[in-house]
DNA sequence: TCTGGGGTCCTAGGACCC
DNA sequence: TCTGGGGTCCTAGGACCC
């Protein structure tokens, strides 16, 4: 029997505080104190707002025509997202995490845990803060600093401290009176469907949660019910994930800009999406053994009937090659198109994914594989030179009325000077 | 007119085997 | 007419996350 003493764990949540919003900020001083919101692809839903746009009301993952009027006649800046510009400031920003602590994982874009159990209980919190000063400092990202002995615990210390002046708490005392005052569905880990139950059962406060018996539970939810329920208490079941691995699939799917019939259309935007995933996954190395193409129309236009399928094939040969995954993903498409649809979405899923070079016994792999490796390392090489896409294939189309809006890019580019905002003395 | 995209993990149930 | 029990592996679908 071994005993593992966690009454001194700390792990704290760092958080960007409205991070896409604030990463556009960094390059335009004129959207400082303005309500700004950041929209996702197509420009179809609301995904950050600056605390003056949660204000005036508009509410998280809200479609983008809903708030137009909002949007008005409050004179809210708009922008459509900018992930090359998010994904360049989230990696300076966990670059500067990791001097504090090298025992860190890297939760999402904007958020990450690290174990600060090495900082002595009186300390830490003085600790917290010089984490958000500096990432403030050397990147202009504002953040908000949650510590606590585990990470559901350290999630909630993480709300409260966004309401917080400091923007920093360390929560270890009056713990049953925080729980008390915070939402059960806003307890991570608890979402909408366990909202519903737990609300059911008269449990709408996290500390409800905390103290409900664990046979209940376990009858009523599954393991990461439970572990939920030991994490409030104080125990800690989720592990702090420090490793870097690859992933386990790769997802690539765009709505349409315009709503697609044709099967031609559906073709190119398949054949880009193949083109995209197979890029991804060579830069990690990686190859497939599975491709599941999917097609579907709005699940939301409650006038034409809803269609939505998918196939999967499975790949005698692991491979990462564009030419020979566009060409399959393609016979599935063609098996699950249905003529007179209006099409809102398509994508595909590249699945069983390996380290590439973890040869499969075939006799003809080495001389198939030698020549289209070339081939691609190549496509790769002059698209990461030349930018994405100037090397492609005939299928995906060009100009394609299908891609999506984008119509309030900042297009700031962090290599370019041109993106620093001019200062004029 | 217009409603994102990319992941992970868990579970139930089927197929298969001895 | 009677028709086991237990194990593994795989997959689809659901729930959750940001």
């Amino acid at each position: 029997m071994s005993f593992i003493n966690n009454s001194k764990k700390k792990i704290a949540l760092i958080d960007c505080n409205s991070f896409y919003v604030s990463c556009e900020r960094l390059f335009n001083p004129k959207i400082q104190k303005i309500p700004v919101v950041v929209l996702s692809n197509n420009d179809g839903c609301v995904i950050s707002r600056s605390t003056e746009a949660k204000r005036i009301g508009i509410k998280m993952g809200e479609p983008y025509f809903k708030v137009k009027e909002l949007v008005k006649k409050n004179n809210v800046q708009i922008f459509s997202s900018n992930y090359a510009l998010y994904g360049d400031i989230s990696r300076r920003v966990m670059k500067i995490l990791k001097g504090f602590s090298d025992k860190i994982e890297i939760y999402s874009i904007d958020e990450a845990f690290i174990d600060l159990s090495h900082i002595k209980n009186e300390l830490v919190e003085d600790y917290g803060k010089r984490i958000k000063e500096r990432v403030l400092k050397w990147t202009g990202i504002p953040t908000s600093v949650g510590i606590s002995n585990t990470k559901t615990l350290s999630k909630v210390a993480n709300h409260v401290a966004k309401k917080n002046k400091a923007g920093v708490i360390f929560l270890k005392d009056n713990i049953d009176e925080v729980l008390k005052n915070f939402d059960i569905s806003d307890v991570w880990g608890v979402g909408k469907q366990l909202s519903k139950l737990y609300l059911k059962n008269g449990i709408n406060n996290a500390l409800k949660l905390k103290n409900i018996s664990n046979s209940w539970v376990k009858k009523s939810t599954n393991v990461l019910g439970a572990k939920t329920v030991m994490e409030l208490r104080g125990i800690p079941c989720i592990e702090l994930d420090t490793e870097e691995t690859k992933r386990k699939s790769c997802c690539v799917s765009r709505s349409f800009g315009k709503k697609v019939q044709s099967l031609e259309k559906l073709k190119e935007s398949v054949t880009t999406h193949c083109l995209n995933a197979a890029e991804k996954i060579r830069n990690d190395n990686q190859t497939t053994r599975s491709i599941t193409v999917f097609i579907r129309t709005s699940p939301f236009d409650k006038n034409r009937r809803y269609y939505s399928n998918s196939f999967t094939i499975d790949l005698p040969i692991a491979t990462n090659n564009s030419l020979e995954l566009v060409k399959t993903a393609i016979t599935g498409l063609v098996k699950i198109y249905k003529h007179g649809y209006f099409y809102q979405k398509a994508g595909i899923i590249l699945s069983k994914l390996n380290e590439a070079g973890e040869k499969e016994l075939n006799l003809l792999t080495p001389i198939l594989e030698n020549k289209s490796q070339k081939l691609m390392k190549a496509m790769d090489l002059t698209n990461s030179k030349y930018g994405r896409n100037v090397i492609s294939v005939a299928q995906a189309g060009i100009n394609n009325s299908w891609r999506m809006r984008r119509e309030h890019s900042s297009r700031i580019d962090t290599a370019s000077f041109d993106s620093l905002p001019k200062i004029s003395i």
